[in-house]
DNA sequence: GAGTGGTCTAGACCACTGA
DNA sequence: CAGTGGTCTAGACCACTCC
């Protein structure tokens, strides 16, 4: 099978609260309604429903029902784990990407502790800034291990590698960690971005794992601090 | 019943791997063990491993088992639904909380836009920084509705508003949006913040949801860039 | 009381891993 | 092949909401 069925539920229900087809502060039908329509068991339809609540879609409330939240209030999240290329396409503006290094070298001791591995390890290194409205507002450094990526074009760098990874190489990316923290500018921050006389630049430290929870990938983004903008949807835990 | 037989297990499991009772790369017990050990269905088994998953505890690998994963390399998780305090608790730092203002007013336009509500509304409006190592670092100006909150003291609101909220008032904080921007410092941020000449603050804008999903909160986090810092686990949807 | 979501059970079949 | 986690089912009892 090649999609679980709770997961084809959520998604077309999440697809007509998107759209508009299931109205804010409506009830969904009950579970046991959903059951029929969707001719399933309830457990399966609870998953569904689960993971709508979990990503901000829907509240379930005990012996009322389930009801659709407003999702346009939430803005887009760019919580989780989206590139670059993902965020400006759900933005729609233009943007343009600008490869300045792009090697395979001997891991220097910063990435060294970054990625936890040895200074004989090769990694690809790959430097890209991006462009929007004609300025050069994020700093991508990219870091991954050879072992996982043999091969890697000017072509792949220039669009999503992200892409590249998951369908071409079919690497499955698990979780990862994610720090945002302020800093100073480095050199190449005055370089490769239109730093615009801001003399601070946002940082997103990002550890990219894979399956078998081996850490294979760190990107450091660096964002001119008047373009950064970060929104979480989060779930308490009681 | 207090707690569900699941989040029991997610806690015991949880703790022991916090404690390294569990150390990083074993293997957990099968989850027909599991079934055995606590004398529970598989299905409840699944959930208690799922919640450790959902926030990096473990690692599930299908055909393998689960897989405990390095917790202390994730630091403490800031991600989330949580309040200056318990972050405070969990680094061990001293720290001291400083009240500015604490009123109930009319909401002015600014709070109305973020409240979703009439400027007939009465709204607690409360300013606090918090101080560490000598510096008031943390600017928080917290907004809430007085329908919701009835009384207030300076002793709740020196301490933690939250755990009097949840704790005492019995409200039930469901979920949040959170938004991280970098702006430039305000006369309050001036005036209440220890700012060492920075010329910009981190604002962590954030929108707090009750139960039945009525927005009740908006809190304004003020932080001076140096000390900014958060961290995010996240797990990719596929 | 009827209807709702929350938890739990005992079983089943599948796809994947490793020996 | 046996063992693992992933999915799914049909039923049960509970706590909660609303009338």
């Amino acid at each position: 099978m090649r999609e679980s069925k709770y997961t084809q539920i959520y998604e077309e229900l999440a697809s007509k609260i998107q759209n508009g087809q299931m109205k804010p502060n409506t009830k969904l039908p009950s579970e046991s309604e959903l059951v029929e329509k969707y001719e399933t068991s309830r457990e399966t339809i609870r998953k569904a429903l689960n993971l709508l609540s979990q990503n901000g879609y829907i509240q379930k409330i005990k012996g009322k029902g389930s009801f659709v939240l407003d999702v346009r209030r939430f803005d887009f999240p760019i919580s989780g784990l989206v590139s670059f290329k993902e965020i400006a396409e759900k933005t729609g503006k233009p943007w343009r990407t600008i490869v300045y290094e792009f090697e395979v070298a001997k891991a220097d001791d910063a990435i060294q502790q970054h990625l936890g591995v040895k200074g004989t390890e090769d990694v690809w290194k790959v430097t890209r800034s991006r462009e929007m409205d004609g300025e050069r507002i994020i700093l991508d450094k990219d870091y991954f291990l050879k072992k996982y990526v043999p091969h890697l074009t000017k072509d792949i760098v220039q669009g999503s590698i992200y892409e590249y990874l998951e369908r071409d190489l079919g690497l499955k990316i698990s979780f990862a960690k994610k720090e945002i923290s302020v800093d100073e500018p480095t050199e190449d921050d005055r370089a490769f971005l239109d730093l615009n006389g801001y003399e601070y630049v946002v940082v997103v430290k990002n550890y990219v794992y894979l399956e078998d929870a081996s850490l294979f990938q760190y990107t450091e983004s660096r964002h001119r601090l008047d373009k950064f903008r970060f929104i979480e949807f989060a779930r308490r835990r009681h």
